[in-house]
DNA sequence: TACGATTGTGTGCGCTGCATACATCGGAAG
DNA sequence: CTTCCGATGTATGCAGCGCACACAATCGTA
């Protein structure tokens, strides 16, 4: 009764605790992501979200579940076609570390918070990453073995992301850091060694 | 004035602290490395801390400052003599991986923590990395532009050893890991590419 | 010997995660 | 249509945290 939005049962709340999640993320882009905040922002009270989520750990899990699709479809955007040259590889690349830079709360959470081990959405979330990469390196590499290859790419791209986030590089201008990841990406994959 | 060892002043909480924040990290791994626990490791008041470090971040960064010299003295350690095949890079690499999975509570203090941005003593240690790194690519490529190299090599190992600490890979043992390092290092750097 | 700077202590505030007990509601069984 | 029970949200409380502040002890120096 009362007011439709004023109902005792909030209806959604385990969607409504991402989503404020989410914002809070994006607007104080701090590392401290409290549950108890994302309860106020949710209008709710501060154990509430316990209802929906075993512990932080489980919280934090779900909203980086979400960061991997979204980093996934980034990335899927950044370059549609499967693509065959270096020059390609490096815009996938250029994608991931602006992800990072983008969103660094965001990135921070997914790759540098304690998380629950036992979440099968965030198991699957990271496996579509891997699936990502690898049909990456098996359209670009035909002739090699792409386990390795896979391997060194995500690794490559997930360095980069994380040390000009870390401030070791310089960052000041997005095309600084563009032009950076390219030549380092140029350096690996010389214009002959793909397809 | 008592005993020597009970006297009011403590002579070199500085150093105490450290070295408590360090016994802490290796013991628990936990990443829930506190002030407060590093005053009581050190069997001082829990605001003592705070005559040696403005803050929390001052303190992790001045423990991550001595991981980074510990890092780069692991590395050199790894391979003594100039490095010059991609094997010699992959014992670099490995060196650099094993240092994350040995310890992790260290690795994750020194790159995935809130930190200090204006600390000398953090910003001079990653520059020594950062140096060994380049005569490092200057050593094995001599002929090629080490700047690209360098962050490339760095991200590199770097991605690797995150991605690992994080779970997306097996790490049941060693050797794996130790072997899957050593296969991405040859995939990007086939025999030829070095001097 | 007196004194001021340095260094450690004690207290307190608001925040956090989380365990526990309680209140409210919605839907299925009778 | 009523009843009741499981699901969902609330209230309260505890220990730990970073940190600000006022106070005490000590050391070096004049």
């Amino acid at each position: 009764m009362s007011h439709p939005g004023t109902s005792y049962h909030h209806g959604d709340l385990r969607a409504a605790c991402l989503r404020a999640a989410r914002e809070l993320l994006e607007e104080d882009g701090g590392a401290g992501l409290s549950l108890r905040a994302v309860a106020r922002r949710a209008g709710v009270s501060p154990t509430a979200p316990y209802r929906h989520f075993a512990d932080r750990d489980a919280l934090i899990s779900a909203v980086a579940a979400e960061g991997y699709r979204d980093l996934t479809e980034h990335l899927a955007a950044a370059h549609p076609a499967p693509p065959r040259t270096p020059d390609d590889l490096a815009d996938i690349a250029v994608a991931y570390v602006r992800f990072a830079l983008d969103r660094p709360a965001m990135f921070k959470v997914m790759f540098a918070e304690p998380c629950d081990p036992s979440s099968e959405e965030r198991a699957a979330a990271i496996a579509a990453i891997s699936a990502y990469l690898h049909a990456l390196v098996r359209g670009a590499f035909p002739g090699r073995d792409p386990e390795p290859l896979a391997t060194a790419v995500w690794a490559l791209v997930h360095g980069l992301a994380f040390l000009h986030l870390d401030g070791k590089f310089d960052t000041s201008t997005p095309e600084q850091a563009a032009d950076r990841v390219r030549s380092a990406v140029h350096a690996l994959f010389p214009a002959g060694a793909t397809a």
